[in-house]
DNA sequence: TCTGGGGTCCTAGGACCC
DNA sequence: TCTGGGGTCCTAGGACCC
């Protein structure tokens, strides 16, 4: 059997945790740049406000029901996760986290253990130990797992734990589940399902394997097996490699100058190459775009990208910002507004492992020293503290972020005082 | 003014090779 | 008139996830 554990609206929750005054009244998450809704509490969920509506549509509701308003704060969400996983850990021999908010657990070895009250326990001890609570679904496969715990959420919100065991159980949860609710169906099978009259999991179980196969590939497939309690879908212990690394955000307002673009773009190129050394990683390739905003439908729209294969892998930042650099020569035009860039390292390889090339040019040695210098200084003195000249200085294409919380956890000269 | 960001997997089709 | 077939690699696009 396997559980799947889900912390219920995580980024509210966290929000929640430092600001006790908030239990009970409605939260909002907004995205990056404070875009749209990302996270409700169960209040603000009551209020009608949907998962994704773009701030700026609902702040007569925000106002009206003086609902609290923040945006993403990653590093916190990243390191209450972080022990929420740790907690978990100590509850299955297989922990495989699944995102920042779930993590499915290998119960198999505790077949002779009652799991309703085993999946009890885990919920307490996540409670006590993070303040974090979360829902537990029990079943034969991750795909019914994912299942019984969206009916957690739905029907048993106050047990918090739902487990499907027997052939009556697996029926009866099935039979409640709309098709667009299973794992792996997103808009366009549901359109396809439901003009075929497969309108809950369980008119999806019952239909014939070649069709499933033949109009939903093989993942399809797979999740046809899974419905029907087969579990076909490995679980992973170990976090498999990254097989790319992307910077990519909307700017603060829309840029036209060329220079502009291409300080974000640095900047970007910068984040990706600092993530790879800390991943100890280099990348082969990079991928840039541009782009303008495509919901302002009266300007004139432009989308490039451009897939640029480097002579020789490599993780420096001030390397990959000249390729980048270049890219954007080639791809960019004047005369739109264009409200977005990003980069993408690809073809990635352990750091260790880079292929040296007899006719390469850079001073490999040298750059690699540089980099080191730069990430310990950024890490004591703030992200940025040492930039190349190309990233620059400007404000213009930075992210809003006007309700930021305090990082509690991560940031000495943040952490919360008390008055006793 | 304002509409997220970071990922994975699969398939089809073209280029190229022998 | 009749112009192979199998394989690989690459890219683009589509679908999905949280």
């Amino acid at each position: 059997m396997i559980a799947l554990v889900d912390c219920n609206n995580f980024y509210a929750s966290c929000e929640r945790l430092f600001q006790p005054r908030l239990h009970n009244k409605p939260i909002v998450v907004l995205s990056n740049n404070d875009g749209c809704v990302i996270a409700r509490s169960d209040e603000a969920k009551e209020l009608g406000i949907e998962m994704g509506a773009p701030s700026f549509l609902i702040e007569s509701i925000l106002q009206q029901h003086n609902v609290s308003v923040f945006s993403s704060n990653y590093t916190l969400y990243g390191d209450l996760s972080d022990r929420v996983m740790t907690t978990l850990s100590q509850f299955a021999d297989q922990l495989e986290v699944y995102s920042i908010d779930e993590a499915f657990l290998n119960l198999t070895a505790f077949r002779q253990h009652n799991l309703t009250d085993y999946a009890h326990t885990i919920r307490n001890t996540v409670m006590q130990h993070t303040g974090i609570p979360v829902s537990i679904g029990i079943a034969p496969s991750k795909t019914l797992a994912k299942i019984a715990n969206r009916l957690v959420k739905k029907r048993n919100k106050q047990l918090g734990v739902y487990c499907i065991d027997t052939m009556q159980q697996m029926e009866h949860a099935l039979k409640n589940t709309p098709v667009k609710d299973i794992w792996g169906i997103g808009g366009q099978y549901t359109k396809l399902l439901t003009r075929h009259g497969f309108n809950t999991a369980w008119d999806v179980s019952r239909a014939p394997e070649e069709w499933v196969r033949k109009n939903m590939s093989v993942m399809g497939q797979r999740m046809y097996n899974e419905l029907k309690g087969t579990s076909c879908i490995a679980f992973e212990d170990m976090p498999p490699k990254k097989k790319m690394v992307c910077v990519a955000r909307g700017f603060g307002k829309v840029l036209s100058e060329k220079n502009e673009v291409m300080e974000a773009l640095a900047n970007f190129t910068a984040m990706v190459a600092a993530k790879l050394r800390s991943e100890q990683l280099a990348t082969n390739t990079i991928q840039i775009f541009v782009q303008t905003n495509a919901h302002r439908s009266n300007e004139p729209q432009y989308f490039r990208s451009l897939t640029i294969h480097l002579p020789e892998a490599t993780n420096s930042t001030n390397e990959l910002i000249r390729y980048a650099r270049k890219g954007l020569e080639t791809i960019y035009r004047p005369g739109y507004n264009y409200n977005k860039t990003g980069c993408t390292a690809m073809e990635l390889i352990p750091a260790a492992e880079v292929q040296y090339n007899i006719f390469d040019k850079e001073n490999r040695v040298r750059n690699s020293k540089l980099m080191n210098v730069v990430d310990v200084v950024n890490r004591s003195f703030g992200k940025d503290a040492v930039r190349f000249a190309l990233q620059g200085f400007s404000t213009r294409w930075k992210l809003r972020q006007l309700k930021l919380s305090p990082c509690y956890t991560t940031r000495i000269d943040e952490v919360l005082t008390i008055k006793i």
